[in-house]
DNA sequence: GATCCGTGGTT
DNA sequence: TAACCAAGGAT
């Protein structure tokens, strides 16, 4: 065991936040909606849209029998559309191989679309109690800090993080799977990225980073995220049009939201070859 | 393995 | 305010 286990299991107890997918009665399914829409999402964001999800797709049968564009439309402004066309794609597979159910195996949730190594780990974790490492974002900078003694980890995950995560997994299953939703609450809520709480943390005593006199991050520049004038921009206005429309959209409504005619055209073709939009014989867009 | 893929809140 | 960043995955 590890001095770190104690500390942040008895803190997730009494702080862990109250969040649908957690509840007893939620279903591998919720979970599983709930781990693609955090993809990069943050949960304040996701908490509607995953409460309407499961309200009108309480299965993934319910959700793979209606056309994709349905999943996009419902998908909202979460971003990253295509995950939106996963999800449907990995509710379809989940019917055709799994009978319907969300399954348990660690190796068939990675088959399905959308589900990574951090995702495969996640569900069957959260879901069905395994005991699997769970290495996120949230993870990796509480063991960054607590651990590895600096400020934030390398831009990938790296196969001696996932060494020192496995490592540091307890033993039993039940108490992994905890401390798994445990580690990554705490980093979610008191280890974070900008301002930590370190006066509010559980194993600040032990935290290498905080020994250290919290030395600043030197590693290479974490590369900026452009925005305004990019293919993403460009195609989440695009999208936006499609998703508002109540039906087939004519070109000139594209064409009034970006103006660079090469770039719109480019994006357009991307949206449709990524089956997120449909051209018409009549010529207007659609979602699909 | 580097790059691409949305969106909006926070500082 | 511009920069940062939030439960990654696919190619």
């Amino acid at each position: 065991m590890s001095a770190l286990h104690e500390p942040v299991l008895r803190w997730y107890d009494a702080h862990a936040r109250d969040l649908p997918w957690r509840r007893p009665e939620a279903s591998p399914w919720s979970v599983m909606v709930s781990e693609l829409m955090l993809q990069q999402t943050p949960v304040s964001r996701v908490l509607p849209v995953h409460e309407q999800w499961l309200e009108r797709w309480p299965t993934p049968a319910d959700l793979a029998a209606e056309p994709t564009g349905e999943a996009v439309r419902m998908w909202g402004r979460l971003g990253y559309p295509r995950r939106a066309l996963r999800l449907h794609a990995a509710a379809t597979a989940i019917v055709e191989r799994h009978g319907g159910e969300v399954p348990a195996d660690h190796a068939a949730l990675l088959a399905l679309p959308g589900v990574g190594d951090y995702t495969a780990a996640a569900i069957a974790s959260f879901a069905f109690g395994q005991r699997h490492v769970v290495l996120d974002t949230n993870v990796r900078r509480v063991l960054a800090r607590t651990v590895g003694g600096v400020e934030l980890p390398a831009a990938h995950v790296t196969k001696a993080e996932k060494e020192a995560a496995a490592e540091l997994l307890p033993e039993d299953e039940a108490t992994a799977a905890t401390w798994a939703v445990g580690v990554m609450e705490l980093g979610a809520l008191v280890c974070t990225a900008a301002r930590p709480r370190c006066t509010e943390c559980p194993v600040a005593s032990l935290c290498a980073w905080r020994s250290a006199g919290y030395p600043a991050y030197d590693g290479p520049p974490r590369r900026v995220q452009t925005w305004a004038g990019t293919d993403r921009q460009c195609r989440g206005r695009l999208l936006a049009v499609l998703r508002d429309a109540d039906g087939p959209v004519h070109p000139s409504r594209l064409e009034a939201i970006w103006a660079e005619e090469a770039q719109r055209a480019r994006c357009l073709a991307g949206l449709v070859e990524d089956g997120l939009a449909v051209r018409t014989d009549a010529g207007t867009y659609a979602l699909p």
